[in-house]
This record gives C-alpha cells, sequence and structure tokens, in this order.
DNA sequence: CAAAATCTGTTTGTACACGAACAAAAGGCA
DNA sequence: TGCCTTTTGTTCGTGTACAAACAGATTTTG
C-alpha cells in the first residue's frame, strides 16, 4: 500500500496486477474453502449439501424453486438433484396443481445425512474465517453479503 | 441480528443457515463478479485474462509454472492454453534446457489483446467493489487476501 | 554412478456453471 | 374464449476445477 502510493506519486503507468484483483483474490479463497470443505465433508459436493440443506429447511419444492434458493441456475440444480436422487437422499413427485412441476422431497436418509453433517458444515465455515479475528470475521462477512 | 441474538438467549438449537454461510456468500460474489465480468470483457473468460495477463508480466514461462503463478492446476492449465493457442493468442516451444518442458510465449496479437483490455480489466474490479465505500474496499480487499 | 524421488505435461472422469434453444403447461388479457 | 407471454424443466455446448493415474525427463541421494 505504501509502496503503490509512492508509485502513484512518481506517475507510474498503471500497472495491472492480477494478484491484487478481486476477481483473482476471491477465487482463491474460493479454492481454499473448497479444500477445507473436502476435508471435512468428502461425501458431499458444496452445492450438493447447500440443495440439501435448503430443501430440509424448506420442505417440497419445486425443482427450480430450489434452485433460485440456492443461487443456481435450471441447468445447474438439474444436475445437482439427479446425483441427489441417484444417491437416494431425494426423491421428486409431480405436483398435483401444475403440471410442469416437479416436487422435490428429502428421503429419510436425506434428512439424517443432512442432521449428521450440520456441525462439520459449521466447523468448515470456522476453518475457512480462521484467519481472521473475531471482530474481522463479522467485518468480513457483512462487507462479504453487501457484495451480491 | 438481533432476531438471533434473541433466538440466543432462550437456547435455540444452532439453525444452520445457508445464507449466513461463508462458502455460499463466496460463491454468490463470484456469480455477481463473473457477471460483470462477461459484460466487459465478453470475449476472454477470467481464467484465460489471468493467464495471458501473468504471461505478459512474466514473459516466456513453462506451462505448469504459469498454472501455478495464476492458481491452476497441471490439468486446467492445460486447457486454458489449449484455448488461449487456437485463438492464436499464445504459441509454445520446447524449452531448450529441459525436455520435459513447454514455454508459453505470447504473441504479438496476445500482447495487444492484453493491453487493449487493462482498462476493462481495471472497470471490472472497479464494479465489483462498487457497492462498498472507497474505505471498506480497502478493508474488503485486506480481509479477502488473508484468507488465502 | 545407479536407484529412488520428484517434476512435467497428458488423459480420464466427475462435477459445477451458464448461455441458448426448445416444448409443454400455465397465466394474463383483450 | 383464444391468443400471447411467461414459467418450468430439459438438452446441448463450452469452459473451468480438481483428483487420480501415467510416461518420460530430471534431480537427489546413497
Amino acid at each position: 500500500m505504501k509502496t503503490t502510493e509512492m508509485a502513484k506519486n512518481i506517475a507510474e503507468p498503471e500497472i495491472y496486477r492480477l494478484d491484487e484483483q478481486v476477481g483473482f483474490m476471491l477465487r482463491r479463497a474460493t479454492q481454499r474453502h473448497l479444500a477445507i470443505f473436502n476435508n471435512l465433508m468428502p461425501d458431499f459436493t458444496p452445492t450438493q449439501f447447500a440443495a440439501l440443506a435448503k430443501l430440509c429447511e424448506l420442505g417440497p419444492v419445486s425443482q427450480n424453486e430450489l434452485g433460485r434458493q440456492t443461487a443456481m441456475d435450471a441447468a445447474t440444480i438439474k444436475g445437482v438433484i439427479d446425483r441427489l436422487r441417484k444417491r437416494g437422499y431425494v426423491t421428486t413427485r409431480p405436483d398435483p396443481g401444475d403440471q410442469r412441476r416437479i416436487q422435490i422431497v428429502p428421503t429419510g436418509d436425506g434428512r439424517t445425512a443432512y442432521l449428521e453433517r450440520v456441525t462439520a458444515a459449521q466447523e468448515i465455515t470456522a476453518r475457512t474465517l480462521e484467519p481472521l479475528s473475531p471482530r474481522e470475521r463479522g467485518e468480513f462477512l457483512d462487507l462479504l453479503g453487501r457484495m451480491t
């Protein structure tokens, strides 16, 4: 930061430093998080767990609605649900009131798997935020939440 | 936040809220960033531009080394380089001193394309950080940088 | 020097992620 | 009521991401 300021004073020609761009830093932070996630919950991907968690929270929903709630587009949520269904964590059934819709329902296995992993999920968040002090964690989450 | 505190006072059973987990928030922030990137630089993906930028910064490097510098593993950087080469932005040649290595070299087109897009790249960073005040931007980048 | 360990680039397989195009169903409106 | 628009789920194509396994080259070490 000091060197940057000094450089600006002598009219440096605005060098582009990849390592200082938000996008790159977001990607790196995400990579680290994914590694932590994969260690602590090897049998689920973050998206799969997100979908299962939201589903257990909301109860039966349509596929696209679940996608919206978990920030996945229609094509993505389809694949995620397909894999969760193949593994027996969710079932699908036609919506009685709307023939376009498919209701997604968590199975008993699905609910159990979710509940068994809530602690691990919280630990994942904790470890990801570990490099920051408790005060900074709140700040970071606040700022990050406003970047949406 | 107030309701959370109140809930904790009556010993609420530690509900898991997807929307408050770092991983989910990182994903959402990244999604927004990617949308901005795609608007302002439609002809490059973030990874492709990152590789080209680092390459122009470093000069000729081996493929794996470029991957390391841009936080991509060997399999990923290979695909990125393949696509950049197919589009004529980089060339490859054998490393004279090490027969395992491939040197990646930016072409004239590659350097030009990079230089023409630096401004857009900076604008992408600016727009991504737009929701935050100038003070907060520095704070956020600092905290984000420490999450690696 | 020779065997062991490491590094380089490649391939395969799985899993997001999203744009685009599509058909069937539902909803709005004239 | 009938047309028009929107919504829902699906499929296709492209592009990350990363683990795992591999062959060939290089380096380390005994």
